[in-house]
DNA sequence: GTGGTCTAGACCACA
DNA sequence: GTGGTCTAGACCACG
Protein backbone atom coordinates (compact mmCIF):
# COMPACT_ATOMS: atom_id res chain seq x y z
CA UNK A 1 0.00 0.00 0.00
CA UNK A 2 1.51 3.31 -0.74
CA UNK A 3 2.33 5.84 2.09
CA UNK A 4 -0.53 7.93 3.25
CA UNK A 5 -0.31 11.51 3.89
CA UNK A 6 -2.93 13.25 6.63
CA UNK A 7 -2.86 16.92 6.95
CA UNK A 8 -4.76 18.70 9.83
CA UNK A 9 -5.81 22.21 8.43
CA UNK A 10 -6.64 23.12 11.95
CA UNK A 11 -3.64 21.73 14.22
CA UNK A 12 -1.98 24.73 13.36
CA UNK A 13 1.26 23.16 12.46
CA UNK A 14 2.22 24.21 8.78
CA UNK A 15 1.22 21.82 6.13
CA UNK A 16 4.87 21.97 4.93
CA UNK A 17 5.83 20.66 8.23
CA UNK A 18 3.31 17.92 8.53
CA UNK A 19 4.68 16.11 5.33
CA UNK A 20 8.37 16.62 6.23
CA UNK A 21 7.75 15.04 9.68
CA UNK A 22 5.46 12.40 8.65
CA UNK A 23 8.02 11.26 5.51
CA UNK A 24 10.75 11.05 8.75
CA UNK A 25 8.26 9.42 10.81
CA UNK A 26 7.97 6.68 7.95
CA UNK A 27 11.27 6.00 7.19
CA UNK A 28 12.37 5.76 11.13
CA UNK A 29 9.80 3.24 11.62
CA UNK A 30 10.63 1.72 8.61
CA UNK A 31 6.99 2.20 6.99
CA UNK A 32 9.10 4.29 4.01
CA UNK A 33 12.08 1.77 2.60
CA UNK A 34 15.40 3.18 1.15
CA UNK A 35 15.00 3.12 -2.36
CA UNK A 36 10.86 3.65 -2.23
CA UNK A 37 9.71 6.42 -4.19
CA UNK A 38 7.58 9.04 -3.17
CA UNK A 39 4.63 10.60 -5.21
CA UNK A 40 5.72 13.10 -7.58
CA UNK A 41 5.32 17.28 -6.15
CA UNK A 42 2.77 17.65 -8.46
CA UNK A 43 1.01 14.38 -7.43
CA UNK A 44 0.81 14.79 -4.25
CA UNK A 45 0.01 18.34 -4.45
CA UNK A 46 -3.19 17.60 -6.03
CA UNK A 47 -3.74 14.75 -3.47
CA UNK A 48 -3.49 17.02 -0.43
CA UNK A 49 -5.31 20.04 -2.32
CA UNK A 50 -2.32 22.23 -1.41
CA UNK A 51 -0.48 24.37 -2.93
CA UNK A 52 2.87 23.08 -5.41
CA UNK A 53 5.12 25.11 -3.71
CA UNK A 54 4.39 23.56 -0.35
CA UNK A 55 4.87 20.33 -1.75
CA UNK A 56 8.26 21.27 -3.09
CA UNK A 57 9.33 23.49 0.20
CA UNK A 58 8.05 19.76 1.67
CA UNK A 59 11.25 17.66 -0.37
CA UNK A 60 13.60 20.29 -0.33
CA UNK A 61 13.59 20.40 3.28
CA UNK A 62 13.88 16.16 3.33
CA UNK A 63 16.80 16.98 0.60
CA UNK A 64 18.70 19.01 2.65
CA UNK A 65 18.50 17.02 5.81
CA UNK A 66 19.64 13.39 3.84
CA UNK A 67 15.94 11.65 4.15
CA UNK A 68 15.72 11.92 0.15
CA UNK A 69 17.37 12.09 -2.65
CA UNK A 70 15.74 13.54 -5.87
CA UNK A 71 16.96 12.76 -9.35
CA UNK A 72 15.93 15.26 -11.99
CA UNK A 73 13.58 14.07 -14.20
CA UNK A 74 12.94 10.81 -12.39
CA UNK A 75 12.00 10.97 -8.91
CA UNK A 76 12.28 11.32 -5.27
CA UNK A 77 13.50 8.42 -3.38
CA UNK A 78 14.28 7.61 0.25
CA UNK A 79 17.94 8.20 1.31
CA UNK A 80 19.57 4.79 1.63
CA UNK A 81 21.71 6.01 3.94
CA UNK A 82 20.46 6.86 7.03
CA UNK A 83 20.27 10.25 8.02
CA UNK A 84 22.60 11.58 11.29
CA UNK A 85 21.66 13.38 14.25
CA UNK A 86 23.90 14.73 16.69
CA UNK A 87 23.02 13.39 20.12
CA UNK A 88 23.06 16.65 21.54
CA UNK A 89 20.35 18.26 19.57
CA UNK A 90 18.66 14.94 19.86
CA UNK A 91 18.85 15.59 24.08
CA UNK A 92 18.21 18.84 23.42
CA UNK A 93 15.66 18.54 21.16
CA UNK A 94 13.36 15.55 23.49
CA UNK A 95 13.28 17.07 26.30
CA UNK A 96 12.14 20.38 24.39
CA UNK A 97 9.29 18.32 22.97
CA UNK A 98 8.14 16.60 25.82
CA UNK A 99 8.15 19.71 27.62
CA UNK A 100 5.51 20.96 25.02
CA UNK A 101 3.46 18.29 25.28
CA UNK A 102 3.10 18.07 28.92
CA UNK A 103 1.41 21.72 28.32
CA UNK A 104 0.07 20.91 25.54
CA UNK A 105 -2.38 17.99 27.09
CA UNK A 106 -2.36 20.18 30.41
CA UNK A 107 -4.18 22.86 28.46
CA UNK A 108 -6.80 20.42 27.58
CA UNK A 109 -6.90 18.67 31.05
CA UNK A 110 -5.33 15.38 30.14
CA UNK A 111 -3.75 13.61 32.52
CA UNK A 112 0.07 11.67 31.50
CA UNK A 113 -1.57 8.31 31.78
CA UNK A 114 -4.53 9.00 29.04
CA UNK A 115 -1.76 10.18 26.24
CA UNK A 116 0.58 7.82 26.79
CA UNK A 117 -2.59 5.18 25.77
CA UNK A 118 -3.41 7.24 23.00
CA UNK A 119 -0.23 7.54 21.89
CA UNK A 120 0.53 4.21 21.39
CA UNK A 121 -2.23 3.59 20.15
CA UNK A 122 -2.07 5.58 17.09
CA UNK A 123 1.78 4.04 16.70
CA UNK A 124 -0.03 0.65 16.68
CA UNK A 125 -2.61 2.06 14.11
CA UNK A 126 0.22 3.80 12.00
CA UNK A 127 2.22 0.10 12.20
CA UNK A 128 -0.78 -1.41 10.61
CA UNK A 129 -0.83 0.92 7.61
CA UNK A 130 1.86 -0.28 5.98
CA UNK B 1 6.85 28.77 46.49
CA UNK B 2 5.60 31.10 43.92
CA UNK B 3 4.61 29.53 40.40
CA UNK B 4 7.45 29.59 38.65
CA UNK B 5 7.40 30.54 34.42
CA UNK B 6 10.00 29.76 32.48
CA UNK B 7 10.18 30.54 28.78
CA UNK B 8 12.33 28.82 26.16
CA UNK B 9 12.89 31.03 23.07
CA UNK B 10 14.42 28.26 21.05
CA UNK B 11 11.42 26.09 21.23
CA UNK B 12 9.82 27.62 18.53
CA UNK B 13 6.45 28.15 20.63
CA UNK B 14 5.57 31.86 21.09
CA UNK B 15 6.28 33.33 24.27
CA UNK B 16 2.58 34.11 24.63
CA UNK B 17 1.50 30.90 23.89
CA UNK B 18 4.07 29.38 26.78
CA UNK B 19 2.58 31.89 29.29
CA UNK B 20 -0.75 30.29 28.67
CA UNK B 21 0.07 26.74 28.37
CA UNK B 22 2.29 26.96 31.76
CA UNK B 23 -0.81 28.67 33.50
CA UNK B 24 -3.42 26.23 32.47
CA UNK B 25 -0.62 23.39 33.43
CA UNK B 26 -0.45 24.68 36.61
CA UNK B 27 -4.34 24.98 37.12
CA UNK B 28 -5.17 21.37 36.03
CA UNK B 29 -1.94 19.85 37.93
CA UNK B 30 -3.48 22.01 41.32
CA UNK B 31 -0.43 24.01 41.42
CA UNK B 32 -2.46 26.95 40.87
CA UNK B 33 -5.35 27.32 42.99
CA UNK B 34 -9.03 28.88 42.49
CA UNK B 35 -8.61 32.50 43.94
CA UNK B 36 -4.82 32.39 43.57
CA UNK B 37 -3.46 35.81 41.47
CA UNK B 38 -1.37 35.82 38.93
CA UNK B 39 1.38 37.96 38.34
CA UNK B 40 0.98 41.39 37.39
CA UNK B 41 1.17 42.42 33.63
CA UNK B 42 4.00 44.42 34.70
CA UNK B 43 6.16 42.52 37.41
CA UNK B 44 6.43 39.09 34.91
CA UNK B 45 6.70 41.55 32.00
CA UNK B 46 10.02 42.41 33.78
CA UNK B 47 10.27 38.76 35.26
CA UNK B 48 10.79 37.05 31.90
CA UNK B 49 12.37 39.83 30.18
CA UNK B 50 9.44 40.26 27.77
CA UNK B 51 7.37 43.08 26.16
CA UNK B 52 4.12 44.05 28.72
CA UNK B 53 1.97 43.31 25.85
CA UNK B 54 3.28 39.82 25.38
CA UNK B 55 2.05 39.29 28.83
CA UNK B 56 -1.28 41.13 28.46
CA UNK B 57 -2.01 38.83 25.38
CA UNK B 58 -1.59 36.14 27.43
CA UNK B 59 -3.85 36.38 29.99
CA UNK B 60 -6.32 37.93 27.87
CA UNK B 61 -6.66 34.41 26.49
CA UNK B 62 -6.29 33.11 29.71
CA UNK B 63 -9.70 35.34 30.46
CA UNK B 64 -11.23 34.11 27.60
CA UNK B 65 -10.80 30.59 27.86
CA UNK B 66 -12.37 31.17 31.38
CA UNK B 67 -9.09 29.31 33.21
CA UNK B 68 -8.94 33.59 34.67
CA UNK B 69 -10.89 36.24 35.86
CA UNK B 70 -9.65 39.93 35.59
CA UNK B 71 -11.12 42.64 37.87
CA UNK B 72 -10.15 46.37 36.04
CA UNK B 73 -7.86 47.62 38.83
CA UNK B 74 -7.54 44.65 40.97
CA UNK B 75 -5.63 42.11 39.14
CA UNK B 76 -5.31 38.61 37.54
CA UNK B 77 -6.82 35.75 39.60
CA UNK B 78 -7.33 31.78 38.85
CA UNK B 79 -11.05 31.21 37.82
CA UNK B 80 -13.31 29.68 40.83
CA UNK B 81 -15.37 27.46 38.74
CA UNK B 82 -13.07 24.69 36.58
CA UNK B 83 -13.32 25.74 32.87
CA UNK B 84 -15.02 22.88 31.06
CA UNK B 85 -13.59 21.67 28.28
CA UNK B 86 -15.91 19.89 25.83
CA UNK B 87 -15.02 16.26 25.37
CA UNK B 88 -15.14 15.74 21.82
CA UNK B 89 -13.34 18.70 21.40
CA UNK B 90 -10.96 16.92 23.93
CA UNK B 91 -10.77 13.65 22.26
CA UNK B 92 -9.75 15.65 18.91
CA UNK B 93 -6.82 17.36 20.31
CA UNK B 94 -5.79 14.90 21.91
CA UNK B 95 -5.23 12.76 18.93
CA UNK B 96 -3.95 15.53 16.81
CA UNK B 97 -1.50 16.07 20.04
CA UNK B 98 -0.51 12.85 19.81
CA UNK B 99 -0.27 12.93 16.37
CA UNK B 100 1.97 15.50 16.07
CA UNK B 101 4.39 14.40 18.73
CA UNK B 102 5.03 10.86 17.60
CA UNK B 103 5.92 12.58 13.83
CA UNK B 104 8.09 15.32 15.77
CA UNK B 105 10.10 12.52 18.10
CA UNK B 106 10.39 10.59 14.46
CA UNK B 107 12.28 13.77 13.20
CA UNK B 108 14.96 13.10 15.70
CA UNK B 109 15.15 9.58 15.64
CA UNK B 110 13.55 9.18 18.76
CA UNK B 111 12.17 5.91 19.58
CA UNK B 112 8.16 6.22 21.58
CA UNK B 113 9.72 4.17 24.49
CA UNK B 114 12.79 6.77 25.15
CA UNK B 115 10.02 9.75 25.10
CA UNK B 116 8.28 8.45 27.38
CA UNK B 117 10.65 7.99 30.29
CA UNK B 118 12.12 11.61 29.57
CA UNK B 119 8.16 12.94 29.73
CA UNK B 120 7.47 10.94 33.11
CA UNK B 121 10.88 12.32 34.20
CA UNK B 122 10.01 15.89 33.35
CA UNK B 123 6.55 15.81 35.21
CA UNK B 124 8.48 14.77 38.19
CA UNK B 125 10.36 17.78 38.11
CA UNK B 126 7.97 20.18 37.62
CA UNK B 127 6.10 17.94 40.92
CA UNK B 128 8.91 18.89 43.06
CA UNK B 129 8.62 22.39 42.32
CA UNK B 130 5.53 23.23 43.61
CA UNK C 1 -23.30 42.32 -1.04
CA UNK C 2 -20.21 42.26 0.98
CA UNK C 3 -20.76 42.10 4.31
CA UNK C 4 -20.23 45.28 5.98
CA UNK C 5 -18.42 46.43 8.84
CA UNK C 6 -19.36 49.71 10.72
CA UNK C 7 -17.12 51.30 13.84
CA UNK C 8 -18.76 53.69 16.01
CA UNK C 9 -16.27 55.50 17.93
CA UNK C 10 -18.31 56.87 20.58
CA UNK C 11 -20.22 54.30 21.88
CA UNK C 12 -17.04 52.87 24.53
CA UNK C 13 -17.41 49.78 22.73
CA UNK C 14 -13.43 48.96 21.66
CA UNK C 15 -12.74 48.62 18.32
CA UNK C 16 -11.94 45.10 18.16
CA UNK C 17 -14.70 44.10 20.16
CA UNK C 18 -17.04 45.73 17.58
CA UNK C 19 -16.02 43.73 14.83
CA UNK C 20 -16.30 40.43 16.59
CA UNK C 21 -19.69 40.88 17.17
CA UNK C 22 -20.30 42.02 14.48
CA UNK C 23 -18.62 39.02 12.50
CA UNK C 24 -20.45 37.14 15.25
CA UNK C 25 -23.88 38.46 14.19
CA UNK C 26 -23.19 37.87 10.79
CA UNK C 27 -22.72 34.10 11.44
CA UNK C 28 -25.55 33.70 13.62
CA UNK C 29 -27.83 35.52 11.66
CA UNK C 30 -26.63 33.39 8.37
CA UNK C 31 -25.60 36.62 6.62
CA UNK C 32 -21.72 35.28 6.75
CA UNK C 33 -21.89 31.89 5.39
CA UNK C 34 -19.57 28.76 6.36
CA UNK C 35 -16.72 28.99 4.24
CA UNK C 36 -16.75 32.25 2.95
CA UNK C 37 -13.20 34.47 3.73
CA UNK C 38 -13.27 37.41 5.56
CA UNK C 39 -11.64 40.29 4.48
CA UNK C 40 -7.71 40.53 4.71
CA UNK C 41 -5.94 41.63 8.09
CA UNK C 42 -5.00 44.57 6.16
CA UNK C 43 -7.21 45.27 4.10
CA UNK C 44 -10.13 45.74 6.39
CA UNK C 45 -7.54 48.04 8.16
CA UNK C 46 -7.55 49.96 5.45
CA UNK C 47 -11.33 50.17 5.14
CA UNK C 48 -11.97 50.98 8.85
CA UNK C 49 -9.10 52.97 9.01
CA UNK C 50 -7.78 51.65 12.42
CA UNK C 51 -4.29 49.97 12.97
CA UNK C 52 -3.74 46.75 11.26
CA UNK C 53 -3.07 45.06 15.12
CA UNK C 54 -6.41 45.97 16.09
CA UNK C 55 -7.68 43.61 13.15
CA UNK C 56 -5.66 40.67 14.03
CA UNK C 57 -6.96 41.02 17.64
CA UNK C 58 -10.60 40.59 16.60
CA UNK C 59 -9.42 38.01 14.21
CA UNK C 60 -7.23 36.00 16.68
CA UNK C 61 -10.68 36.05 19.67
CA UNK C 62 -13.01 34.57 17.04
CA UNK C 63 -10.48 32.02 15.84
CA UNK C 64 -10.02 30.90 19.45
CA UNK C 65 -14.02 31.26 20.11
CA UNK C 66 -14.10 28.97 16.94
CA UNK C 67 -15.58 31.04 14.71
CA UNK C 68 -13.16 31.22 12.25
CA UNK C 69 -10.65 29.02 10.69
CA UNK C 70 -7.41 30.99 9.88
CA UNK C 71 -4.66 29.29 7.68
CA UNK C 72 -1.65 31.13 7.35
CA UNK C 73 -0.15 32.60 4.30
CA UNK C 74 -4.32 31.86 2.76
CA UNK C 75 -6.72 34.03 4.83
CA UNK C 76 -9.46 34.13 7.34
CA UNK C 77 -12.49 31.61 6.54
CA UNK C 78 -15.83 31.11 8.47
CA UNK C 79 -15.85 28.16 10.63
CA UNK C 80 -17.24 25.18 8.84
CA UNK C 81 -19.03 23.74 12.19
CA UNK C 82 -21.02 25.75 14.28
CA UNK C 83 -19.52 26.81 17.73
CA UNK C 84 -20.86 25.45 20.43
CA UNK C 85 -22.15 27.57 23.21
CA UNK C 86 -22.73 25.77 26.35
CA UNK C 87 -26.30 26.27 27.50
CA UNK C 88 -25.24 27.20 30.68
CA UNK C 89 -23.21 29.61 30.07
CA UNK C 90 -25.89 31.31 27.45
CA UNK C 91 -28.37 31.98 30.10
CA UNK C 92 -26.22 33.57 32.33
CA UNK C 93 -24.98 35.56 29.42
CA UNK C 94 -28.53 36.25 28.48
CA UNK C 95 -29.41 37.42 31.86
CA UNK C 96 -26.62 39.42 32.37
CA UNK C 97 -27.11 41.56 29.08
CA UNK C 98 -30.33 42.21 29.77
CA UNK C 99 -30.31 43.48 33.31
CA UNK C 100 -27.33 45.84 32.25
CA UNK C 101 -29.35 46.56 29.23
CA UNK C 102 -32.13 47.74 31.17
CA UNK C 103 -29.87 49.99 33.59
CA UNK C 104 -28.38 51.50 30.78
CA UNK C 105 -31.66 52.57 29.30
CA UNK C 106 -32.95 53.03 32.08
CA UNK C 107 -30.05 55.51 32.60
CA UNK C 108 -31.75 57.50 29.21
CA UNK C 109 -34.91 57.47 31.02
CA UNK C 110 -36.22 54.77 28.03
CA UNK C 111 -39.13 52.84 28.51
CA UNK C 112 -38.38 49.67 27.42
CA UNK C 113 -41.40 49.61 24.83
CA UNK C 114 -39.22 52.32 23.17
CA UNK C 115 -36.53 49.95 23.22
CA UNK C 116 -38.13 47.22 21.86
CA UNK C 117 -39.00 49.14 19.14
CA UNK C 118 -35.95 50.83 18.31
CA UNK C 119 -34.50 46.57 18.55
CA UNK C 120 -36.77 45.27 16.12
CA UNK C 121 -36.05 48.40 13.73
CA UNK C 122 -32.26 48.34 13.85
CA UNK C 123 -32.99 44.59 13.09
CA UNK C 124 -34.69 45.19 10.00
CA UNK C 125 -32.39 47.54 8.71
CA UNK C 126 -29.50 45.12 8.87
CA UNK C 127 -31.57 42.19 7.65
CA UNK C 128 -32.09 44.60 4.75
CA UNK C 129 -27.87 44.86 4.40
CA UNK C 130 -27.53 41.44 3.24
CA UNK D 1 -37.75 47.16 51.41
CA UNK D 2 -34.46 48.77 50.91
CA UNK D 3 -33.43 49.35 47.46
CA UNK D 4 -31.06 46.51 46.74
CA UNK D 5 -28.19 46.20 44.54
CA UNK D 6 -26.38 43.66 42.91
CA UNK D 7 -22.83 43.59 41.70
CA UNK D 8 -22.02 40.99 38.59
CA UNK D 9 -17.83 40.58 38.90
CA UNK D 10 -17.95 38.83 35.39
CA UNK D 11 -20.28 41.41 33.22
CA UNK D 12 -17.19 43.77 32.49
CA UNK D 13 -19.12 46.45 33.41
CA UNK D 14 -17.02 48.39 36.36
CA UNK D 15 -18.79 48.52 39.63
CA UNK D 16 -19.07 52.41 39.94
CA UNK D 17 -21.22 51.61 36.26
CA UNK D 18 -23.35 49.40 37.66
CA UNK D 19 -24.12 51.18 40.54
CA UNK D 20 -24.25 54.21 38.94
CA UNK D 21 -27.46 52.49 36.21
CA UNK D 22 -29.28 50.27 38.78
CA UNK D 23 -29.77 54.12 40.97
CA UNK D 24 -30.83 55.68 38.18
CA UNK D 25 -32.90 52.54 36.91
CA UNK D 26 -35.02 52.94 40.63
CA UNK D 27 -35.41 56.55 40.10
CA UNK D 28 -36.79 55.98 36.75
CA UNK D 29 -38.70 53.28 37.56
CA UNK D 30 -39.83 54.83 40.74
CA UNK D 31 -38.46 51.93 43.02
CA UNK D 32 -36.30 55.26 44.29
CA UNK D 33 -38.67 57.85 45.19
CA UNK D 34 -37.62 61.36 45.89
CA UNK D 35 -36.24 62.59 49.39
CA UNK D 36 -35.41 58.70 49.53
CA UNK D 37 -31.64 58.03 51.20
CA UNK D 38 -29.31 56.24 50.01
CA UNK D 39 -27.22 54.39 51.70
CA UNK D 40 -23.90 55.75 53.27
CA UNK D 41 -20.82 55.13 51.25
CA UNK D 42 -18.61 53.32 54.19
CA UNK D 43 -22.05 51.35 54.74
CA UNK D 44 -22.37 50.44 50.64
CA UNK D 45 -19.04 49.61 50.47
CA UNK D 46 -19.02 47.04 52.84
CA UNK D 47 -22.06 45.75 52.02
CA UNK D 48 -21.37 45.23 48.59
CA UNK D 49 -17.53 44.46 49.19
CA UNK D 50 -15.90 47.08 47.21
CA UNK D 51 -13.33 50.00 47.35
CA UNK D 52 -14.71 53.06 49.09
CA UNK D 53 -13.27 55.31 46.40
CA UNK D 54 -15.27 52.98 44.11
CA UNK D 55 -18.52 54.34 45.61
CA UNK D 56 -17.60 57.34 46.30
CA UNK D 57 -17.43 57.62 42.27
CA UNK D 58 -20.39 56.20 41.89
CA UNK D 59 -22.39 58.89 44.17
CA UNK D 60 -20.52 61.63 42.79
CA UNK D 61 -21.66 61.00 39.25
CA UNK D 62 -25.14 60.52 40.14
CA UNK D 63 -24.76 64.14 42.04
CA UNK D 64 -23.38 65.33 38.87
CA UNK D 65 -26.03 64.37 36.78
CA UNK D 66 -28.31 65.45 39.33
CA UNK D 67 -30.27 62.63 40.17
CA UNK D 68 -29.34 63.03 43.62
CA UNK D 69 -28.46 65.61 46.34
CA UNK D 70 -25.48 65.07 49.14
CA UNK D 71 -26.07 67.19 52.28
CA UNK D 72 -22.58 67.01 54.04
CA UNK D 73 -23.20 65.25 57.06
CA UNK D 74 -26.70 64.36 56.42
CA UNK D 75 -26.45 61.95 53.57
CA UNK D 76 -27.49 61.39 49.75
CA UNK D 77 -31.32 61.92 49.07
CA UNK D 78 -32.90 61.04 45.54
CA UNK D 79 -33.21 64.53 43.97
CA UNK D 80 -36.48 65.80 43.77
CA UNK D 81 -36.72 67.51 40.53
CA UNK D 82 -36.13 65.10 37.32
CA UNK D 83 -32.75 65.33 35.86
CA UNK D 84 -33.68 66.40 32.07
CA UNK D 85 -32.07 64.28 29.31
CA UNK D 86 -31.06 66.30 25.87
CA UNK D 87 -33.77 64.83 23.62
CA UNK D 88 -30.93 64.34 20.80
CA UNK D 89 -28.34 62.60 22.94
CA UNK D 90 -31.24 60.21 24.40
CA UNK D 91 -31.97 59.21 20.64
CA UNK D 92 -28.53 58.74 19.63
CA UNK D 93 -27.87 56.67 23.33
CA UNK D 94 -30.88 54.63 22.74
CA UNK D 95 -29.84 53.40 18.61
CA UNK D 96 -26.15 53.05 20.46
CA UNK D 97 -27.64 50.73 22.72
CA UNK D 98 -29.77 49.00 20.61
CA UNK D 99 -27.13 48.17 18.10
CA UNK D 100 -24.39 46.92 20.55
CA UNK D 101 -27.21 45.18 22.42
CA UNK D 102 -28.17 43.25 19.11
CA UNK D 103 -24.48 42.46 18.49
CA UNK D 104 -24.12 41.01 22.06
CA UNK D 105 -27.10 38.26 21.97
CA UNK D 106 -26.27 37.10 18.84
CA UNK D 107 -22.03 36.52 20.15
CA UNK D 108 -24.40 34.57 21.71
CA UNK D 109 -26.51 32.72 19.40
CA UNK D 110 -29.82 34.23 21.08
CA UNK D 111 -33.09 35.35 18.61
CA UNK D 112 -34.14 38.55 19.47
CA UNK D 113 -37.49 36.68 20.36
CA UNK D 114 -35.41 35.13 23.32
CA UNK D 115 -34.00 38.58 24.65
CA UNK D 116 -37.17 40.12 24.46
CA UNK D 117 -38.39 37.81 26.74
CA UNK D 118 -36.04 37.77 29.50
CA UNK D 119 -36.03 41.72 29.10
CA UNK D 120 -39.83 40.96 30.55
CA UNK D 121 -39.08 38.76 32.96
CA UNK D 122 -36.27 41.01 34.57
CA UNK D 123 -38.44 43.60 34.69
CA UNK D 124 -41.15 41.99 36.04
CA UNK D 125 -38.59 40.67 39.12
CA UNK D 126 -37.42 44.30 39.70
CA UNK D 127 -41.15 45.44 39.97
CA UNK D 128 -41.66 43.08 42.41
CA UNK D 129 -38.19 44.05 44.37
CA UNK D 130 -40.04 47.37 45.63
C1' DG E 1 -0.78 50.73 40.71
C1' DT E 2 -3.95 47.61 38.21
C1' DG E 3 -5.41 45.96 33.49
C1' DG E 4 -7.33 47.54 28.60
C1' DT E 5 -6.91 49.60 24.12
C1' DC E 6 -4.62 51.32 20.30
C1' DT E 7 -0.90 52.80 17.28
C1' DA E 8 3.39 52.33 14.63
C1' DG E 9 6.47 49.62 12.92
C1' DA E 10 9.53 45.58 12.45
C1' DC E 11 10.47 40.89 11.24
C1' DC E 12 9.04 36.18 10.44
C1' DA E 13 6.45 32.04 8.54
C1' DC E 14 3.57 30.38 5.08
C1' DA E 15 1.33 29.55 0.38
C1' DG F 1 0.48 38.80 -0.28
C1' DT F 2 -1.35 36.23 3.69
C1' DG F 3 -1.49 35.97 8.91
C1' DG F 4 1.60 35.71 13.44
C1' DT F 5 4.60 37.57 16.89
C1' DC F 6 6.85 40.99 19.35
C1' DT F 7 8.44 45.55 20.80
C1' DA F 8 7.93 50.36 22.29
C1' DG F 9 5.27 53.58 23.90
C1' DA F 10 1.04 56.27 24.68
C1' DC F 11 -3.28 57.10 26.90
C1' DC F 12 -7.37 55.54 29.31
C1' DA F 13 -10.43 53.25 32.90
C1' DC F 14 -10.68 51.35 37.28
C1' DG F 15 -10.08 50.70 42.40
Amino acid sequence: MAFKFSLNNSSGVPYYRQIVNQVIYGIVNAILEPGERLPTVRQLAVDLQVNLNTIAKSYSELELRGFVNTQQGTGTFISDKKATIDPIEKEKGLRRLCSTFLDEIAALSIKTEEAFATLKKIEKERKNQK
